[in-house]
DNA sequence: AACTCCATTCTACAATTGTAGTATAATTAC
DNA sequence: GTAATTATACTACAATTGTAGAATGGAGTT
């Protein structure tokens, strides 16, 4: 049965994304660096806040915490892909009745630059 | 200024897309009436639910109510299409961090069927 | 006018989300 | 070993979301 991957909401998300970002278990801290680079938000979190989302994730299921000493080290559980691929999915199916025509023009008019598009297009033959 | 469109909750998109279907201003009955077409959930929601959700978005400027006698006219004042763009946008921004390499990914492996996909496909060549 | 139907508006309430202060436990520095 | 630092855990709280019952106001009946 295909797993139904729950929406992460944005705040969570931000985390996450830093979390998958850093490529392997992270602490806090590394996290908290990580979405500095990602500049995810003007004013970063306090770091208290960053630990209760991460709390969140974690009791959600979507992410691992060990105990390493006096700190924790977090472990996604999803793939990022995998993620993407269920929100992806679900996305054109609530947005767009799971229409590729109505996607593809909201796609291509306006929703992508030309760039992007075009972009987009070569990727997708290529990987047919 | 490019206006960004708030994203709306589930449940309020629901009765958006409803309204939208109905292609001219509707009552809630109307609407109510499309939601059961569209079968956007098996259990239809109480009337005053709707009814609430229907102020929600009033209230967030998605849509106008006009009394006519007893009951209300509802039409919406952001297109579907437009609104499909923005949520497009942010979309592809929150979740691929604007990586179109990682958007066709996902796409092509497990976002969408291949018959999707061959159909996406066709459909970005021709609005070239 | 009194009664009954509807449609709408008000009020309610729990769960979730966004954000962070306070308390507590461990660690290091004198 | 006592103070200062640090890191996490607990508590808090307002806004939003999902859902609907109760109250109200008008329309049709009798």
């Amino acid at each position: 049965m295909k797993k139904d991957v729950k929406r992460i909401p944005d705040s969570e998300l931000n985390v996450m994304q830093a979390l998958w970002a850093c490529g392997k278990p992270a602490g806090r801290a590394q996290i908290e660096e990580k979405m500095q680079e990602r500049n995810d938000r003007e004013e970063p979190l306090a770091q208290t806040t960053l630990l209760t989302l991460l709390s969140r994730l974690e009791q959600k299921g979507f992410i691992k915490a060990e105990k390493q000493g006096r700190s924790s080290v977090y472990t996604p559980l999803v793939t990022r892909e995998s993620y993407q691929r269920s929100q992806s999915r679900s996305f054109v199916d609530k947005l767009f009745s799971g229409s590729m025509s109505a996607f593809a023009s909201a796609l291509s008019e306006g929703g992508l630059t030309e760039d992007e598009l075009k972009e987009l297009r070569k990727l997708l033959e290529e990987k047919r």
